[in-house]
DNA sequence: TTGGGCTTGACGAACGTTCGTTCGAGTTGC
DNA sequence: GCAACTCGAACGAACGTTCGTCAAGCCCAA
C-alpha cells in the first residue's frame, strides 16, 4: 500500500489521541492505550512526536489554527456587529461538531503541567482575543471588559459541547442534528447578543 | 498535641489533593505528591478515603455540598427575578474566591474515568438544574432552554476562574480584591440578566 | 485502682503494575 | 546501499495499593 492511500498514521495517532485526552485527560490517557486505539506500534508515536507532550501539542496546535482561521473568517465577513457576532457562534458551533474531542482537549482540558504548552496556549488565545477586540468589543465600546468578559463569552458557546454527557444524564439523549445545532447557536447567539447590548447605558444593574 | 487542636488530617490530604487536582489534572496528580503537600503519610490517604478516587469523590461531595447550599440561599432569599440571578452570581463568585481550586476540580476538570464520579455527579447537577428551573426559567417561560442554556449560564460565570492564569498571559496580574471581584459579578451579572431578558418577544435574532 | 484486651490513628516498607521512553534490529522504497 | 520507516523488547521510574507494626486511648472485668 502506498504511503499516499494509507490514512496517514500521524493522523491516527492525533486522531486517537484527542478522543482518549478528551475522555480521560491528558494523565489518564496511555500511549500504550493511544498506540492500540491508533492501530500503530507505540513506538511510532515517540519516533513522529517525541514525546507525550509532543502529541499534545500537535493537537493543541492543528485545533487552534482551525478555530482562528474560522473566527477571523467569520468576523471579517461582515459589517454590522450583530451579524459578526451570529457568524462567529455559528462558525465556532459548526466546528465544534466537526471535530469533536479535538475541541475539547483544546479549549477545555488545559495541563497545567508543561509550561511549554501554557505558552503555546497563551500565543494561540492571543489572536482570538485581538480578533474580538477589533471587531465585537472595541466597536462597543466595551473593551475595558474584555478581560472580565473575554473568557465567558468562549465558555458560553463551548459549554453544550463539554457538559453534553452531564446534560444528558438530566433531559435524556439530545439530538444530534442541524436543526438542534442551529437552534443551539440561534439561543446563545440571542443570550450574547442581548446581553452586550442590552440597554447598557439605562442604569447598571449593579 | 490532641486531636481538638491539631488540624484534621483529612482536611490537609483533602485540600493539598484539590489544588493538585486543580493543577495537574486527576491523572497527573500522584499520591505520594498529595501526601507530601498535606504533610501525611503516603498510606493514610487509602486509611481515611479508601483509594485516589475516594479522595476525588470527596472533594467533589464537599464542593457541591456547599455550591448547591449558596445558589439555593440566594434563589430563595428574594422575589423579583433579576435580585434572584444577581444574588446567585455573587454567592457563586463569592465561593469559588473562597474555595479556590476546589472550585476548578468540582466543575470543570470533569474525569470520565470513574462511572461512579459520573453518577455523583449528574445527582448534583440535577439539585442546580431543579433550582434554576423554578427559580428562573420558568418564570421567564424559557424552561424549554434549559438544556441548551443551562450550562452555559453557569460556565459563564465560572470561566474566570478557570482562565484566570491564561487571561493574565495576555493582560498581566489582575487584582484579587473585593472591588475587582464586585465588577466581575457585575458585568456577569449584566451580561446573563439581559441576555436572559433583553427583547425575546420582537423578533428572535434569527 | 489496676490490668489486659480492643479500637483507632499513624507510619514506613514493600508489592505488583503501568508508565513514558529508548534502543537495536529488521524492512521497505528509491 | 542509503535513508526513512516499523516494530518488539526492554529500561528505570513512578504509580496506587496493601501489609505488618506500633503507640495511645478507651472500656470493662477483676
Amino acid at each position: 500500500m502506498s504511503r499516499d492511500t494509507r490514512p496517514d498514521q500521524r493522523d491516527q495517532i492525533l486522531d486517537a489521541a484527542a478522543r482518549l485526552f478528551a475522555e480521560k485527560g491528558y494523565g489518564g490517557a496511555g500511549m500504550r492505550e493511544i498506540a492500540s486505539e491508533a492501530g500503530v506500534a507505540l513506538s511510532m508515536i515517540n519516533y513522529y512526536f517525541g514525546s507525550k507532550q509532543g502529541v499534545l501539542e500537535e493537537v493543541l496546535e492543528r485545533m487552534h489554527t482551525r478555530y482562528v482561521e474560522a473566527v477571523r473568517t467569520a468576523l471579517e465577513s461582515h459589517e454590522a456587529i450583530p451579524d459578526k457576532i451570529r457568524a462567529w457562534i455559528r462558525s465556532a458551533v459548526a466546528l465544534a461538531r466537526d471535530t469533536g474531542p479535538w475541541m475539547r482537549v483544546a479549549f477545555v482540558d488545559i495541563p497545567r503541567e508543561a509550561p511549554g504548552i501554557a505558552q503555546a496556549k497563551a500565543a494561540r488565545i492571543k489572536d482570538i482575543a485581538a480578533l474580538m477586540r477589533t471587531h465585537v468589543f472595541e466597536p462597543l465600546g466595551r473593551a475595558d471588559d474584555i478581560p472580565l468578559l473575554g473568557p465567558g463569552l468562549g465558555s458560553m458557546v463551548m459549554s453544550h459541547f463539554m457538559a453534553r454527557p452531564l446534560i444528558e444524564t438530566q433531559f435524556g439523549p439530545l439530538p444530534d442534528d442541524d436543526a438542534f445545532y442551529d437552534r443551539y447557536a440561534d439561543v446563545i447567539t440571542h443570550q450574547i447578543l442581548y446581553g452586550l447590548l442590552g440597554a447598557p447605558s439605562e442604569g447598571d444593574p449593579r
